[in-house]
DNA sequence: CCGTATCCGAGGCGATACTG
DNA sequence: CAGTATCGCCTCGGATACGG
């Protein structure tokens, strides 16, 4: 894997494909299916975010993570990376347009979610009932 | 945790989410953000399968994460499981009403990847070239 | 403030072997 | 055919410390 550059841990994503044979689906989740990539979508979705702003935004996130999110998001062309030479200094980061175009199918799935948690979460309880049910036998 | 069952490595999927202060999107990716639940959802859209019939139609799936994977579709009332107790057994696996308006998000994502396949890819050289310049120095 | 480097644990997933 | 049980790798990602 010419091992060249500084070892950030690898910008490639998730790793490396094998075989296409579906559609293109597993080449989207490799780049967004990740815990944090759709998160900074969306955040960024809303306006230019400076990093300090975008760790807030998304609770959870560590330095390390967010800091390889945006790059490889960066590296795909779904956001602009603005350095200004300040002191101290200051990066902005802003969703290009295909990155907003993403964004609306994100919010597809989002609303999808919204609009079926209740019936998810029910028919876990069902699912989960009726197997507690035949374990007692 | 309460092991109390057979030990099925868990059919919670990812984990225990825990802050919540996105919208519902983390929800979504902890359900399908895996490696396979979304390629099977498309095969099914398809019509009706089996089992062995799935498990040629996703390339590189494992029989253990094939189980695994139309279980958890099923717990979340993604697909339904109709046994047949003929010999040799015989599964029949089928889309929801909800799985099926699931796989129209799915297809939205698909459709953009390849709409900006070519776009990504371009990006990822260019960033890559200028990455590799300034190594050089 | 904005990163990068290193260490390390957790668990997703593949390989394999075994049942009904 | 359909599914379960074990085992172990390997990668993601969190914690921490350091640099510009």
């Amino acid at each position: 894997m010419s091992v060249g550059h500084t070892g950030v841990t690898t910008l490639e994503g998730p790793q490396g494909h094998e075989h296409e044979q579906d559609c293109g689906i597993r080449e989207v989740l490799d780049r967004i299916g990740d815990k944090w990539s759709v998160l900074v979508v969306v955040e960024l979705a809303a306006g230019v975010r400076r990093f300090r702003q975008l760790q807030r935004a998304v609770p959870g996130i560590s330095q390390r993570m967010l800091t390889l999110t945006v790059r490889r998001l960066e590296r795909d062309g779904l956001l602009t990376r603005s350095v200004y030479p300040t002191v101290p200094p200051q990066v902005e980061y802003e969703l290009t347009k295909m990155g907003h175009s993403l964004h609306t199918q994100v919010r597809g799935l989002a609303d999808w979610a919204a609009a079926h948690r209740d019936a998810v979460v029910e028919s876990r309880r069902r699912f989960d009932r009726e197997r507690a049910q035949s374990e007692l036998q």
